[in-house]
DNA sequence: TTTATTCATGGCAAAATGGCCATAAAAGAA
DNA sequence: TTCTTTTATGGCCATTTTGCCATGAATAAA
């Protein structure tokens, strides 16, 4: 077999983990939908519902992870995608959900 | 914008959730690249290097995800994928990471 | 039957995560 | 200058996650 060291795993679990996070996804969603192709944290903020500073710290693990990049103009931050990839990772998570689905019916009909 | 529903984000944060950890990583990895297309738990028990219950809570939660079935033989449990799709969810991780290194060389030559 | 092997689970402790409040820092407005 | 707005961070607490040990349950072997 061809398995990895230990770091190897570990780099891309930490990736996997910033993006698993309900509010981070929706802050994701948001930013990837908006016409800017950036969103302020203020207008985040909004939209996620929770305090500023939380959003604020979720922002920095998804920056830190590598998923956005930021621009601070004047008194504002404004975060966007560093990558066009999160489709296919969602689409993933997508199948998954519905083979979750089919072992559930499956098993309820036993 | 087109947000979705609490619920559609937390869902799908679950399963991310559940890839979001490198033993389990490697144990996918492993499952994913042996020949049978199964592996019991002694061996991944074996790969993996903790100890044999924490390898089989890891496995009850990618199964509980989705991600995983399983068999019983005998005394044995065998695990194998429920989906084709995690080349796709690592090609994008794989990608973020090529993006986090060029934001760090930025950084670095500023 | 007794013994050995394989896996799952209860219990517990350590660490990580996520949330809020208060507040600091930076920029612009008055 | 002083006030306001926006963002980041320290502090703190509650919850979740992760790991191990011990042990139970199930099956196979002796």
């Amino acid at each position: 077999m061809n398995l990895k060291t230990k770091e190897h795993y570990e780099v891309r679990a930490q990736v996997a983990k910033a993006l698993a996070h309900p509010a981070r996804l929706l802050m994701l969603d948001a930013i990837q939908q908006c016409g800017d192709g950036e969103m302020c944290v203020c207008d985040l903020t909004e939209i996620v519902g929770v305090d500023q500073s939380t959003v604020s710290r979720h922002l920095a693990v998804l920056k830190q992870a590598g998923v956005l990049a930021d621009r601070k103009e004047g008194v504002m931050t404004f975060f966007r995608l560093r990558v066009r990839c999160l489709e296919g990772f969602w689409g993933c998570v997508e199948i998954v959900l519905k083979e979750k689905l089919k072992a559930q019916q499956k098993a309820v009909g036993r």
